[in-house]
DNA sequence: AACCACTTCAACCGCTTTTGG
DNA sequence: CCCAAAAGCGGTTGAAGTGGT
């Protein structure tokens, strides 16, 4: 006995949304809301299914989609979001407000993949390729050796993490780090302070971490209130508030340990360290760079 | 103009996770 | 705790569009 079809009726509709089925549905949802998807077609007057209806929803109708091609910005914050998330493409959609899932997915597959690849960047795991690797031969672009440190950082980062969960956990039930640490840890203030720097500091080539350390000029990154959920207390977060719900942290994220070279200190360092100038142009011009003969 | 190859992206499929009784 | 239904998610597909010959 398998799992029930989704949509048992054969009459039902597939293929594109035409536009009196999109008003139908926005017309429906306008007023009633969504409800019960599974019923919506039959209330609503559509031979759809109600998954059908949800997709088209949440990926088209809903009213505060953003439409129109990615901003460079939107791009960047993909690539790095990526490098952190994998293809959890509705985590990273989540970040980007009015872009859905589904968009941000089709974006990584037919552009920003295609990118990295031809930069020498393995997009599965953001490294650049060994020579002993794919076809394409590592080029050492600032921002593919960023890229790699990066990847790096985050290993070094989850390596940390588990070994600090065995600390915190007595007995430990799951060593498995918090795949969301660094999304909290983009959300926090740190990330913030980071992406505000990252942006106002094109005058100021140092990343936001070497400024904070040698300089007032931006201010000091420290003290603030980092939001990386109940890791580092031992939980193992559950799935439902896996990427949304912000868990206060304090600073002494890392003071678990009084090593002065920490390694999550080396991990924080690095993610606050992206390029600074927009060294992620290669976005706007692929071209710019020496580009191997398959690109 | 016709054909072909390639690209894009909306939509579908099937699996996993969450929710509620 | 168990089970079924519903919702969510990521991978894949295929029609439409575009560019080259």
């Amino acid at each position: 006995m398998g799992r029930t079809p989704c949509c048992e009726r054969k009459d039902l509709k597939k293929g594109p949304w035409g536009p009196e089925e999109d008003e139908i549905l926005i017309n429906y949802i306008n007023k009633h809301g969504h409800g019960s998807w599974r019923s919506l077609p039959k209330l609503a007057g559509l031979r759809r299914c109600g998954k059908s209806c949800r997709l088209r929803w949440t990926n088209y109708l809903r009213p505060d989609i953003k439409r129109g091609p990615f901003t460079l910005d939107e791009e960047k914050l993909v690539i790095q979001l990526h490098a952190i998330l994998g293809n959890r493409w509705a985590a990273i959609a989540s970040q980007l407000p009015g872009r859905t899932d589904n968009e941000i997915k089709n974006l990584w597959n037919t552009h920003l993949k295609k990118r990295l690849l031809c930069m020498g960047v393995d997009p599965l795991t953001h490294e650049p390729f060994t020579s002993g690797g794919p076809t394409i031969r590592p080029r050492s672009s600032p921002a593919t050796r960023h890229m790699a440190q990066w990847e790096s950082a985050r290993l070094e980062a989850e390596a940390r993490l588990s070994k600090e969960s065995l600390f915190f956990n007595s007995p430990p039930t799951s060593v498995k780090p918090d795949p969301d640490f660094f999304l909290r840890l983009w959300n926090s203030e740190v990330g913030e302070s980071f992406r505000k720097l990252n942006g106002e500091a094109k005058t100021d080539c140092r990343s936001p971490i070497s400024q904070a350390s040698s300089s007032t000029k931006c201010g000091s990154v420290s003290g603030v209130t980092i939001d990386v959920g109940p890791i580092a207390a031992g939980s193992s977060t559950p799935k439902s508030s896996r990427t949304e719900d912000p868990i206060i942290f304090d600073a002494s994220f890392s003071s678990c340990s009084n090593e002065s070279e920490d390694s999550s200190d080396t991990a924080l360092q690095l993610l606050l360290d992206f390029p600074i100038n927009n060294d992620m142009s290669f976005l706007e011009d692929v071209d710019t760079y020496a580009t191997p003969p398959q690109c």
